[in-house]
DNA sequence: GGTATGACCATAC
DNA sequence: GGTATGGCCATAC
């Protein structure tokens, strides 16, 4: 079950990602005891649009975009905070937030 | 309560 | 750099 604990430290760890850096879902996972990559994919996909929670920083362990319907929204929204992405659509790693 | 699905990851090849 | 496999666990049906 989503125990609201757990979902409430998700989206601390998530708003807690400094402007113009990105973290992986692992990690957030890693740093949330209990949470599994899965459901902070889960939870972010149940967010509202208009969320104040940076959702857009939270990308693959891959350092893409995670495949799903709001990528391009995602991506326009890191651009705009500054981050950089390479040739192939990666992000480098400088710019993960450990 | 079983089965399928999902904004995933680590590992092996 | 890719593909395949197993594990993870909440949700939907």
């Amino acid at each position: 079950m989503a125990r609201p604990e757990m979902l409430e430290q998700i989206y601390t760890v998530v708003a807690q990602i400094p402007p113009g850096r990105v973290t992986t879902y692992g990690r957030v996972a890693k740093m949330t005891e209990g949470a599994t990559p899965r459901m902070v994919g889960s939870a972010m996909r149940k967010l509202p649009d208009g969320s104040a929670l940076p959702w857009q920083r939270v990308v693959s362990a891959s350092r893409r975009l995670a495949d799903h319907g709001g990528a391009p929204r995602q991506r326009e929204r890191l651009v705009a905070e500054g981050v950089t992405f390479d040739a192939a659509g990666r992000i480098p790693v400088t710019l993960l937030w450990p």
